[in-house]
DNA sequence: CTACTTAATAGAACACCGTTCAATTAATCA
DNA sequence: TGATTAATTGAACGGTGTTCTATTAAGTAG
């Protein structure tokens, strides 16, 4: 009886949905459990990285549903990471936690390592060249998926104030040989990055690169004049 | 007399070079400093993101040097980028700070998202399509330059037997509808990843990457027929 | 049902941490 | 010189991750 390994890694993943990953301690969990901080060292592991591990495979477990073997390995990758992308975007206070899993040795969902390789073999892609291209893949998308998107500042005219004086400021600054004023940012184009809310921009941005892979990598597959089999 | 802010901030990078970001502290920067805690706030800011901030923006501040221009846009950007790379390898383990400062509002060097505008601009891209091309560019490639790369496992057989154990028990653990027995991991490909070390392939990678992403846009750039002025 | 073994939990303790604050020394300027 | 400001100290507050020993609950064999 009693708290089991689920129960926990699901309580910690509510607290960092809520309060954030830097609000995160393992005595709070604890607490809000209602139970002695010993109880999840002793069921999760000796280091709080056990218990983060645990989250990201939780998270990233259904990365790999709903992937259907006809379609063309370009749709496959398409679905994939738009799928990734899809998940992180409902717990995105974890995503840097993902992020971390990702650029270090342990990937928690081998079977997703397994789904994008088989869609890079199947391009052609072989030795080398595999190997730079999942790279492509996993540090291009998962890198921007995994970013925690900060959202508009609250008080976005006033943020907005202190970005032009920063700007006005900077060649008394440091940066003497600066041509001109920064006449791009001093525009406020640069502010168009929140424009509409974070999420909207965020969406059309993500596509963008993800086409742009992809088209790199069917290109580059093709070149090579590899085997289809 | 006394300590200064530079001194401080370059003992940091210091300190996170040598023993890496998780074991840096505030209290063991002071102790190192042979000071008091209290100095380091005094001089820097009320709290440990704001030497963080100054960090960032020390390690970026040569980012913009070298660029010449006279160089076509798509060249601008490969050296932009190409620089920040090599800035990151100089000092790899600070990478995630650079990392988490370019994912949120704050960006430590207003030059160079100055330059990267300039070269999108050039290059025909205005309003919504300019916001996504930077958005790929900064998601993509900083997403992927500011990756601290997980070197080799010091006993790599060790870990690729671990790891093929993992791969083993996978179908018997959590998986049940996975239709083969994940082949492509099995045969090892995946441990290309390190082959010849981590830096060899990471820069083989981060070549492709580049490459995808500026051939990318020139396409897309060329598409919408914009003006280049 | 009882003895024994194993699974879970509690609580205190250790060695840190970031940050603040009043008091104090060092430097500067009138 | 004296007064003001710049730097620095040391102690303190309220946390943190983790470990250890002791204790309770659960399950199992006789």
């Amino acid at each position: 009886m009693g708290l089991d390994k689920t129960q926990i890694v699901n309580a910690a993943i509510e607290q960092i949905d809520q309060r954030g990953l830097a609000a995160f301690s393992m005595r709070e969990l604890a607490r809000t459990l209602g139970v002695s901080p010993a109880v999840i060292y002793w069921h999760v592991g000796g280091r709080q990285e056990d218990l983060f591990a645990e989250v990201s495979a939780v998270i990233t477990a259904a990365l790999t549903d709903e992937i259907e073997p006809e379609q063309s390995w370009q749709d496959r990758l398409r679905s994939v990471f738009r799928r990734y992308r899809y998940l992180v975007h409902q717990h995105p206070k974890v995503a840097p936690l993902l992020g971390a899993q990702m650029k270090s040795n342990g990937v928690a969902n081998l079977v997703w390592v397994e789904t994008v390789l088989a869609a890079l073999a199947e391009a052609g892609f072989e030795g080398e060249s595999l190997r730079d291209a999942f790279n492509v893949l996993i540090g291009g998308l998962s890198g921007f998926v995994t970013m925690e998107l900060a959202p508009p500042p609250d008080d976005a005219d006033g943020w907005q104030q202190t970005f032009a004086d920063r700007v006005a400021n900077i060649d008394a600054d440091s940066f003497p040989h600066t041509h001109a004023v920064l006449p791009l940012i001093s525009n406020r184009i640069f502010v168009l990055r929140w424009q509409n809310g974070a999420d909207v921009s965020y969406d059309s941005s993500f596509e963008m690169l993800l086409d742009i892979i992809i088209d790199g990598l069917t290109l580059r597959s093709q070149q090579q004049g590899v085997s289809r089999r």
